[in-house]
DNA sequence: CAATAGTTTCAAAATTTCCTGAAAGTAAAT
DNA sequence: ATTTACTTTCAGGAAATTTTGAAACTATTG
């Protein structure tokens, strides 16, 4: 397989890989584009490749910085802004799980705390409230999981872990 | 807050909290539907509880038994069928890790395993090998990690897992 | 300060995804 | 064998999401 091929794989595949755990399709893509690259690209690089408007270019690189997966960089006399991916997976899935978990798993915890407080005694009601304390419990748990493989760094997490779990 | 209100704001928060990780709303809705319910649902009493249609709730429920989220059951005397959801949450999880597992990080792991024997001399195709094998690296070790708490039971993820990481 | 070189915004259009409802399918009961 | 009581399928419509592109904005340069 050449280059090109290759690249074209990766795009289309890392895509349809966000797309199908929420990320928009085009915002994988870029990143995707920015990780193979040896240097920083501009936006008109990377809407030339993508074959995507400047608006979407924009937009996406954003919300990629917004991430903290890819920065900007600016090149001595060039008035244009380059981009950066992150190359570590390590930083990559660190970052990836700390705003996944702020805008999905935390204001989840803060709605079961809500709904536990459920009053009735309908049978109904009585298994609302146990299963929204199981749900609870348990993701109480996979946040605390979370925070410390956060803190944990790289090594910690690809040698103790790693072995340890084997 | 009485049970109506909280049932109502469990329903829409677990179907946008699928949503946001790439699972239809409204498979999600169900699925907190049968989660919260004492007893088994018919197809009926989902359409009515969702106001979705029978062909709707049909799709859905079939996609959760699918999943391993929810089982049909058969009452006596009853024609219609009714369905249960899986209610210990380890199993709930460990059943999506399994899907999403299976359906998205084994298919992707092959295709790296393809990528990583793009040829080239140039400096892009280095970066792109070299970045392709660190990708590879990382999900291999991920993919590894998710066998073993698949294997892993209840309460040794909950006990041992859980104390050993804080 | 006008021109130039870029970036950002956002309403409308395009695309994708989801849902409906009616028709077809299935199987138990009579 | 026909009726009854359901379940399943899927084409077309509805809704949600994404993308475009042009106008507005910002900042540097001459």
């Amino acid at each position: 397989m050449n280059l090109s091929e290759g690249k074209d794989k990766f795009l289309q595949s890392w895509g349809a890989y966000g797309s199908s755990w929420g990320v928009n399709r085009t915002m994988a893509q870029i990143h995707a584009l920015l990780m193979i690259a040896p240097q920083a690209l501009s936006a008109d690089d990377i809407m030339e490749e993508l074959k995507i408007s400047r608006g979407n270019a924009n937009m996406n690189l954003r919300a990629l910085i917004d991430w903290g997966l890819v920065s900007k960089e600016l090149k001595a006399g060039e008035r244009k802004e380059f981009f950066v991916a992150e190359k570590d997976m390590w930083k990559v899935v660190k970052n990836i799980i700390i705003q996944r978990k702020k805008k999905e798993l935390e204001p989840m915890l803060k709605v079961l705390d809500e709904l536990s407080s459920v009053e009735g005694d309908t049978p109904e009601a009585a298994e609302f409230v146990r299963m929204i304390k199981e749900i609870k419990l348990f993701s109480g748990k996979a946040d605390s999981t979370l925070d410390t493989l956060v803190k944990a760094d790289s090594n910690w997490f690809i040698g103790t872990f790693m072995k340890m779990i084997r």
